[in-house]
RNA sequence: GACCCUGUCGUCUAGCCUGGUCCAGGACAAGAGCUUUUCAAGCUCUCGACACGGGUUCAAAUCCCGUCAGGGUCACCA
């Protein structure tokens, strides 16, 4: 039975690094047919937070990783002394006293090669004489790092460790230890750092970092994982777009790439808005809804849902980030539209109050008040003044919308209604 | 500095293992155009890379060596 576990640290949220960490992981175990195991590595009681675990777990619920097991280090700490303990009496480990009086356990490093049979690396050599004695527990009583991570993953049994490449250098350390401790030393996959665009580690000055972060945003957590995925692995048929469902078929831990990868918003903009194209809009509404709430757009007891659904229709395939629909299709729901200045002074500048009465006028007592009909009506208005249609189609959406971008105009017109739509163009026809 | 990892278009990659089908394919971005009612979407086209130097070979992006470059790690943090 392949074992493999994701073991996020509650000192911060959970970062995009490791978000595509854990996916690789479970990509891993479904793929398998294993189990995905969550540890959550609170030994640093100082730097450990409860809303960090709890942001953590919601993350990785967002993103759809269901774990088999949870378990925390800090429960755990008696084992660790155990296991730390039979090294001493082995002689394997020795006591250092601090000036204190503190007592840590620290493991003595004896000069040796250590070969590590990496899955996407092939194998790696160190040399042993290079590394120092590892304290194993602190003289505070708690483990280090390296210590725990290694007694935990040989009693939890996990097969395959599975972790990003800033980890190699702690993987000598570690098979240093299964060893004494008798353990069976597990495969271990070092996945490729996800780089900033300055060529450094990914961190707040390049962009955001948490998942949470891109879920504020407008991100899709599909389309997230798609782009996550892509970043150091491809399907080899040059697919862009593929499911995780899909991914786990065809997925294989040799084909993942060695190289670090740049993360590029660009592109995760342009996945996004492919998964926005073809969403199903209910999907995206339950994702809308509290937002559009709580910008007072809607009240969550009532609602028109068919009407709400219409509407993201009509966007979206015009959005990149969810939360885009936010400021688009603000005119939809509020009293007056939000007018853009630049727009209002473009098109709504000169007089128009001809034109937009004898407009509402027609369109009042239009019985045909379909997206076809709409247009039909407008068309011959144009046609009876001799002006060119876009002369009167872009400062009609500017009044009705307050942009100069947005849905076919006829569709604007149409779902926001005569009633609406004529009281706006009339608020421009001077008296 | 030491050790380790990595080097294909600006970015993500396919190809590399099993040399020839690659004067290197796809995608994003950028640029141009079509469509048009704006913005998107869609469609078409353009720009653009095997880090460098040796070697092996009839033949190298692919194999070997070196150089250079980038990154990571060197805590009683995880």
């Amino acid at each position: 039975m392949i074992r493999v576990r994701f073991a996020p640290s509650p000192t911060g949220n959970l970062h995009i690094g490791g978000g595509r960490t854990a996916l690789f992981n479970w990509l891993f175990s479904q793929s398998q047919g294993g189990k995905f195991i969550l540890r959550i590595e609170d030994t640093d009681q100082a730097r450990s937070k409860k809303e960090f675990i709890d942001e953590i777990l919601e993350s990785l619920k967002w993103l759809g990783f269901n774990w088999d097991e949870l378990y925390y280090q800090s429960e755990r700490f008696q084992r660790y002394r155990n296991q730390a303990q039979r090294l001493l009496e082995q002689g394997l480990a020795y006591i250092e006293k601090s000036p204190e009086g503190k007592e840590a356990i620290i493991y003595k490093v004896l000069p040796k090669k250590i070969q590590v049979q990496d899955l996407i690396r092939g194998e790696i050599e160190f040399d042993a004489a290079l590394i120092k004695d590892q304290v194993l527990i602190k003289s505070d009583g708690t483990p280090t790092y390296n210590f725990a991570c290694v007694v935990d993953d040989a009693e939890m049994e996990i097969t395959h460790i599975i972790r990003g490449d800033d980890h190699i250098s702690n993987t000598p350390k570690q098979v240093l230890l299964y060893e004494a401790l008798g353990f069976t030393v597990p495969n271990f996959a070092h996945l490729p750092l996800i780089m900033g665009v300055d060529g450094g580690r990914l961190s707040k000055r390049t962009g955001a970092t948490a998942i949470s972060d891109y879920r504020k945003m407008g991100y899709l957590p599909a389309a997230l994982l798609n782009y996550l995925l892509l970043l150091s692995w491809a399907p080899g048929d040059n697919r862009e777009l593929i499911s995780v469902q899909e991914a786990v078929r065809l997925f294989e831990i040799r084909n993942v790439n060695k190289t670090s990868a740049t993360f590029d918003l660009k592109k995760l903009d342009w996945i996004n808005s492919q998964y926005l194209k073809d969403a199903d809009p209910a999907a995206l509404a339950q994702e809308l809804i509290p937002l559009l709430v709580q910008k007072n757009y809607i009240t969550a007891e009532h609602y028109d849902r068919p009407y709400l659904l219409a509407i993201i229709k009509l966007f979206q395939a015009r959005l990149s980030r969810l939360n885009d629909f936010l400021d688009w299709a603000d005119f939809f729901f509020l009293e007056q539209p939000a007018f853009d200045p630049a727009a209002k002074e473009k098109y709504l500048a000169s007089d128009l109050s001809k034109e937009f009465s004898m407009f509402a006028t027609r369109l009042q007592s239009l019985d045909n008040f379909e997206v076809v009909g709409i247009e039909e009506c407008f068309r011959q208005l144009v046609a009876e003044l001799g002006i060119e249609a876009k002369k009167l189609i872009h400062p009609v959406r500017v009044a009705l919308t307050g942009k100069t971008i947005g849905p076919g105009l006829f569709e604007v017109i149409y779902y926001l209604g005569k009633e609406r739509s004529c009281q706006r163009l009339l608020s421009w026809v001077k008296k």
